[in-house]
DNA sequence: TAAACTTTTTTATCAATACAAAATCATGGA
DNA sequence: TCCATGATTTTGTATTGATAAAAAAGTTTA
């Protein structure tokens, strides 16, 4: 059977493939597949072929494989889920609304000991502390609590932040390497309602972000979206 | 120069050395990086292993490729990120603390319509609804709402559900395949409030789920956690 | 000048072949 | 019986050799 449907690469025409037959039940969960030689044969390819369809289903986590043992069909039971975190610029643009951002906030202090534990920093030490707003439509939509580690970032200290957010400018000059979320929903105070046009203990959606370069932490944050609107949602 | 350090695959060796140079700034973000063949030269492999390593660390969001205009470094925005979507019982038991589960309520109804839009099913078609409460240590965890169709899964109508969750009871019961997660926060009503022990509009989390099997939705679920105690972080 | 081809470079995929590594299975000995 | 060990199967990786496809750059034409 020669599979060349469409203009798609031949790995791809066999991901789907198998993809519709684990979907189906014609290959049934848990149950062990033919191997790489007799499929790359029925489908008239190369067995490395076959192996790179293989290879990127089981990434996705639709199988499992084990030399000698062969390839089975599993179900992601318990598995984990991507979540696309949002750059909010292009969350608040994509949707038509207009973006602006506002400065609050920009001092170098030492922080308090409930932010010291996060930013892994000995104590006493002078930080680069931001706090701003995100509209969207004038409306606002995001309100975003940062702490910058300047022995990480020195340069940090030279930026005004008044015409760029905290966060465009980190990922035009830090490329990061690891980052560390936590998601969390909150009652909003008095400060954090009236900034976000909110009645006070409206429930907001918090995400927390720590970024490190390297092993140095670089930031760390707590942005909050007024949860009357906001939802993340799985892609895929 | 050759490259085949430690025990590891030279793909996967080529890459960890490429990931240095882009940490390191030898290779800077936004430049272009030398083309396959030339790579290949230096380290003394096959063009095809330089570019399997090439096109995994672009997969990782860390290099952008194009055909003749060749492959440059990238700084990761707004990758994607994968979060535990937790099973109850065990995340309870994790900390040391007794789980207990307890039915609230069993019936077979049709559905409200904000419902019926989630299930995908034809209106006036009769529904397993479940509410139930998850303890930890006596005290309560997670408020559960959850639908289930019969049609997809009419085992269940013979089901109590009052000795096992019907969250465990899927899990052995119903292979899943697809399945889709909305986080977001909200107000405790009056009714979720006293559930939960808590006082009217704290915050809640809250995880909408879908599941499906095949092209079939089974489930429809909400669970209510405590904002307060309640997080969610991502792995690795 | 601007639009429509053509060339060329660079990545993308594929095949055929080979060997490596892991894990199972079978075998033989204590 | 049980453990060690070696043969065997199946996936994993690498090489060489080709061809395809995309897109930039250059050329021609209206």
């Amino acid at each position: 059977m020669k599979i060349k449907k469409s203009g798609l690469p031949v790995y791809q025409s066999i991901k789907t493939e198998m993809r519709e037959w684990i979907q189906t039940g014609i290959w049934e969960t848990g149950s062990l597949i033919p191997g790489e030689a007799t499929l790359a044969k029925q489908f008239g390819c190369a067995r490395v072929t076959v192996n790179r369809a293989l290879r990127e289903l089981a990434e996705e986590g639709k199988l499992d494989r084990r030399r000698k043992a062969g390839t089975r069909v599993i179900t992601p039971e318990g598995r984990s889920v991507n979540f696309e975190i949002p750059r909010i610029r292009l969350e608040i643009e994509e949707t038509g609304a207009a973006y602006r951002y506002a400065l609050l906030l920009r001092e170098v202090v030492v922080p308090p000991a409930y932010v010291l534990s996060k930013l892994e920093i000995p104590p006493e030490l002078p930080t680069l502390h931001l706090r701003c707003l995100h509209y969207a439509n004038e409306a606002p939509f995001q309100y975003e609590d940062r702490w910058i580690n300047l022995k990480s970032i020195p340069e940090a200290e030279q930026e005004k932040f008044e015409k760029i957010s905290p966060n465009e400018w980190l990922v035009k000059h830090v490329p990061w390497t690891d980052a560390e979320h936590i998601l969390s929903a909150h009652n909003a105070d008095a400060e954090k309602a009236e900034l976000l046009s909110l009645a006070e203990r409206d429930a907001l959606f918090v995400i927390q972000r720590r970024t490190w370069r390297k092993e140095n932490l670089v930031t760390y944050v707590r942005l909050y979206y007024p949860g009357r609107f906001y939802q993340m949602r799985t892609i895929l």
